[in-house]
Order: C-alpha cells, then sequence, then structure tokens
DNA sequence: GTCTATCACTAAATCGATTAACTAAAAATA
DNA sequence: TATTTTTAGTTAATCGATTTAGTGATAGAC
C-alpha cells in the first residue's frame, strides 16, 4: 500500500519550493514565469507517481468546491431522474460534481439536508423546494450562495427560478379533450399547495370555464402508495359517474390512475380518456397509448445549469435573479377517439353538472 | 452577510481554547472531564449562533469525508435510480452522503470519474462497473479504499459484490414460456460481455436446451436509441417468423422491443409473447400486462450498503470480501396464454436443476 | 509536608493545498 | 560601473478543524 503523495513530497523530490509545484499544476507557470525546464520537471514527474491533488486542502484553502447540492422530490421519479441526469453530464462538463438527494416533500428533512449540505460548503443549490424552507434558502442567499429552484418556487422569495408552462399545459389537455366531444372531464390531483400543482389546477379550471363544462377536481393525499391511491382513483372513478375522462396531474398520480382503471376493467378511451402530465413514463407503449403533457427535460436541466455557472461567476451585485418559463407540449397519442361523431352535441351543457 | 463562524470564534467568545470546544462537539466532553458548566456554555453558545461546523477542514484532519462514490451506468434507468433512491436513503441513515455518477458503461468516462472520486477523497465505492477498469479498482483495493461491485463483477477481482440470480431468471422465463406452450422463443440481448448479460444469456440456452427447442439469440449493440433499437427488433422480428416470444435481457431493450411490436401491429401475447428483464418500468399497466423477471431492488440496495458500511468499519485484514446472490422472482402477468392448449408434454422434471 | 494523581483544561502541530510577500541572482538600463 | 528591473523562484501564513502532549491547580496519600 503506497501512501498518498503530496504536493510537498513532489517538491522534495525535485528539490523545489511545494509553492513552484503548485503554480505549475494550476496553469501560473507562465503567469509566474516558471522555468522550461522546471515545468517540464514537474509535468513528468507527477505522471509518473500519478500524483492526484487533494482537493479537501484544496476546498479549505479556496473556499471553493466545486460540488453543486442538488435536492429534489425523489430521484427514483422518472422525472427528477431524467432531469437529475442531464444536470449531471453538463455540471460535471464544466467540472462540478452533484450531491443528491430525495427531499420526500418534507420540510423537516429538507432543512437537515440544506444543513448537511451547508456543512459541507456547497458552491450552490438546484432544488425542488417543499414549501416551509424559505428561512433556509433565505439564509443562503444571505450568505451570497446560489440558489436556482425548479418544477416550482416559493412565492415569497425572490429567486432564479425555471419552471414549465404548467396553466397551459392543463388548459391544452382540457381543450384537447373537449374538442374531441369528452365533456365530463375531471381533473386529479394531490392536496398541495406548491406553485406548479396550483397551476395545472388553474388552468383546468380556465379552460373547463371556456367548454362551459362542469369541473370536477379530486385531490389526494400526496406520500400514498401507488396500491393506496389506485384505490382512492377506483373509489373516484365509482362516484363520478358521469365523467367520461381524467386528467392526472402527475405521472405518479397516473400510474396510479392507469393501475384503478385497468383493475377496473375500464376501456381506455372508449369508457375514459387519459392525459398524463410528464412523458418520461413510456405513456407511448401503453395500449392503446396514452396522451400527455411533455416537459421540456433536456432544456430545463440546461437553463438550470446555465442560471447556476452564471451565477457562481458573478460577483452577487451583479447577479440578476430571473424565472424562466419553458413551454409545455401535448403528446397527442389516441387520435381515434369514439365521441369525436358526436362532437358538440352537448347542447344543454347545463345537465352535464357532475358535482 | 455575516460571515461564517469557525470554532476559534467560538473559543474565543467564551474565552476557551479550540480544543475544548472541538471536545464538547465530538461527545468527549466525558472522556476529557470537561465539566458540566463549560460543556453547557459551549452548547448554548453553538445553538445561539447557528454554529456549522466546516467539514472539508474535518475531512482535511481526520482522512474521512463520509462520502461514498457511486458509479452506476445511467442514473435515470429506472433500475439504477431505484437502487440509488434505496442506497442514498440507507446511506443517509447512517450519515454517509453519495455521489452519483453516469458511467454510460463507457471504459474512458468511468476511469476519469474514479479519479475524480479519488482527489475527493471518498470513503469507499459502490460501482456497476463496466469492463477494463479492473487497474483502477485493483488500485484502490490497494490502497485500503473498499469497493462493493453491483449488477455485475469482474472475474479478474476478488472483491465484494451483490449480484441476483440472473441465470435462474432467463431460464425460469424460458420455463414458462414453454410450458405455456411457446416454442420459437428468442432472446434479445445486448452485445456486451458483463457477467449479468452472460448469465442472463446462458440461462436462456440451458432452459432451451432443456426444452428442446431451437436457441435464438440476437445481440444488439448497446447505447443505441430507443428508435434505433426499435427499428432492429422490427427487422430482427420479420427476419424470424418462427418465433412466438422474445425475452428481452434488459429493460431499455423491452421497451424498444414492446416500441417495434407496437409498430408493428403485432398483439401480446397472441402473435408474440414478451418477458422482459427488471420490473421497474411499470409493466403492469401495459396491455396486456406484461410479465417480467422482477429484481429484489430493496434487498440489493440494503445488502450493498451492508457489506460497504462493514467494509467501512473494519481494518483491511480483517475484511471478508464476499459475494452476495439474491434470488430473482417471475412475476407472471400474462395468464391467460392462446397456445396454453398445445402445451408440450414435460415429462422428465429431473431436468430441473438449475447449476 | 512532600509527592503523586487527578482535574480541567490549553498550546501547538498537523492535514495538503494556495498565495501574499519576499529574495538572490541575472539582465537591462543609465 | 552603479542602479534598477526582471527572472525564477522561496518562505511562511492561512483555511478550520483534530489531537498529542503538556500545564497549573487542587486533592489525596503517606
Amino acid at each position: 500500500m503506497k501512501k498518498k503523495i503530496s504536493i510537498h513530497d513532489i517538491a522534495k523530490a525535485l528539490d523545489l519550493s511545494a509553492t513552484t509545484i503548485s503554480f505549475v499544476l494550476n496553469g501560473k507557470a507562465e503567469e509566474k514565469k516558471i522555468s522550461e525546464d522546471v515545468r517540464k520537471r514537474v509535468s513528468d514527474y507527477i505522471k509518473e507517481v500519478g500524483y492526484q491533488p487533494n482537493m479537501i486542502a484544496k476546498s479549505l484553502r479556496t473556499g471553493k468546491t466545486h460540488i453543486i447540492g442538488m435536492l429534489v422530490e425523489d430521484i427514483s421519479d422518472p422525472f427528477f431522474s431524467c432531469i437529475s441526469r442531464g444536470i449531471e453530464t453538463i455540471a460535471y462538463n464544466h467540472k462540478y460534481k452533484i450531491f443528491f438527494a430525495s427531499t420526500e416533500n418534507d420540510t423537516e428533512k429538507t432543512k437537515a439536508l440544506i444543513k448537511v449540505f451547508r456543512e459541507r460548503q456547497v458552491d450552490g443549490y438546484i432544488m425542488a423546494p417543499p414549501a416551509g424552507v424559505e428561512e433556509e434558502i433565505r439564509a443562503l442567499m444571505d450568505d451570497d450562495i446560489p440558489v436556482i429552484l425548479f418544477d416550482r418556487y416559493l412565492p415569497s422569495l425572490n429567486t432564479s427560478t425555471v419552471i414549465i408552462d404548467n396553466f397551459s399545459g392543463s388548459y391544452q389537455a382540457v381543450k384537447h379533450l373537449s374538442e374531441n366531444g369528452f365533456s365530463g372531464i375531471a381533473f386529479l390531483t394531490l392536496n398541495s399547495e406548491q406553485t406548479q400543482m396550483h397551476a395545472r389546477l388553474q388552468g383546468y379550471l380556465k379552460a373547463i370555464e371556456e367548454s362551459g363544462c362542469q369541473p370536477v377536481v379530486q385531490k389526494l393525499p400526496s406520500k400514498l402508495s401507488h396500491e393506496l391511491s389506485a384505490e382512492m382513483v377506483q373509489e373516484f372513478i365509482k362516484q363520478h359517474d358521469k365523467i367520461d375522462a381524467i386528467i392526472f396531474a402527475t405521472n405518479y398520480l397516473a400510474i396510479s390512475g392507469l393501475q384503478a382503471i385497468r383493475d377496473m376493467g375500464l376501456a381506455i378511451p372508449d369508457d375514459i380518456a387519459v392525459i398524463g402530465f410528464d412523458d418520461n413514463t413510456h405513456f407511448n407503449l401503453f395500449t392503446p397509448s396514452i396522451t400527455a403533457v411533455a416537459q421540456p427535460i433536456e432544456e430545463i436541466a440546461q437553463e438550470v445549469v446555465r442560471q447556476l455557472l452564471n451565477a457562481l461567476s458573478n460577483e452577487r451585485e451583479s447577479r440578476i435573479r430571473r424565472m424562466v418559463m419553458l413551454p409545455v407540449k401535448l403528446i397527442v397519442r389516441n387520435s381515434t377517439y369514439p365521441k369525436v361523431k358526436k362532437k358538440i352535441v352537448h347542447s344543454e351543457p347545463s345537465t352535464m353538472k357532475i358535482n
């Protein structure tokens, strides 16, 4: 077991000072007028012994870790894992590493994670925050540590943020369904006040209002297992026999919902049409395939990293915080709807109220 | 912007030495006979000013980072993201953080990542390694750094390893199909020499041999997009009109394959039966739902962390390296097979020995 | 009354880098 | 030639913790 070699070992071996080695290592040879000869001796020796600088020591001295802390709801959720992958790749290309952690949308857990990340001196944060961590985030900003939010934001905080046009997503979904003859369009969402969920609901309500139909909204508790949510969706469908379409506000809910629909032996879209939010669950492979509101994963990742790198490279005063809203796209998969023929037939939409 | 406070600031404020603060902080107050009074003053003050120790400094001094480096093929793959989530949770409970990175199965990228992790002095490694990094892993082991492999292993290396019974997985899959009357059972795999792929192929071949059918094996290049693999699967199916069932050796392939089958307008299982490997892609929601070989994700995560923590807490000499093989489970989803009637009479159950 | 043990701490070295300030020798300038 | 400037480095402080070795004061033993 060879022991780790340090910059001083190199200095000793080459009969130079650690300073000189450091200069060569950090590309300051030119600037610091280190001779060609010494430069070469140092780089050759470093290659020969396979020297690896100790980033811990470097970080302690410089105050920079080149680590980004990333807090997502659940790293095993397809949406978050895809975003993470994109961010990981881009960040690594810029010599930044990422610490991932799952918040489970739990305020206390998130606070604890922020504390851990602070202790580790991460250079910046990327978060899909739960409510209730405003204080901690403000503290980060006060200490001049860049924070980028995504997926959702905290209204009381002026942070850089990357979100998608959730309102438009569910608005388009409703429009699509009503244009295809559906009139009992329900919206299944989570009992959550997060901004993205709120916008999705508002988009639904706006479009429903415009279509003249009655809104049917069901909020499920978050953190339910798929089994439990599926049961509740079944219950919901049974109690609302007028609905002929459901929009699921998250992919997790869509999975549970599809399970419920399958368990009930209902046909999609003949018995009930379905639209999912977020298209990372291979909705194209279901039979029939499922229409979904697709989020631009790659663009979100790019924009998040761009903003973070920008914040990291600028002094606090010159930092511009901005909210970027990226467009969504409705991926229509089920074009042959059974009701298309009897479209517009609902001459008396008032009777259609389902509540 | 309040500046960070250090252990020396505390010492100064309380008119004590940094040593004393450190002792109290690290629970050595008892052992080092620090008075009740001082202990309380220190802890009160720490709480009051919200002191957060600098782990970078701590790591530099102690040589321990309490960080685990984890290298997976692709963090956005459902299998790896679920494993990662499990490992993350358990590790955090033991005060370890995880660095995740995706190797893309690329040898050079993996070497670079190992180098980065070494520079950051991670305490241990969890890897699903590509071939060709034996040297680097051996170097880690030589330097007494724990390494746990999972999903696959490197035959030339005596490492701690957690794998699943891949052989049995595809063996069971073939048996299931042949018992249900299928005789043209193809095996679609990757052109990879990794141990898990090899074992899956061997299990398939053994079972096919026992069933008296002809093996049909197709190896696709890895790193293809879903679109490209789907095309190749289509091509494959068209060229082999005798096959009535396909076993996909990875979930990524299964997704591509299902796309191909859908594009060709084939019915599952009437035209072609399908079994997937790994059950994290919600195969239960496809119509008809897809039978799959399920890996025990939770158990894998637990076993990996258990082995790593064990290695981290023991001196090198007392470390036992061992390979743990966890069982898989065939999740039968499509019980109503069209061909069940013409089931072949397997009169010799003695052939059931699996090795 | 001296000697030793225990108590309740502290001083200073250390981990491995970076960096501001300095210096001896060589080269350029006056 | 004397002086200044440049070259090619070096010394030592520093980042914020841990930890070994010690210290002065008091208590107890004989």
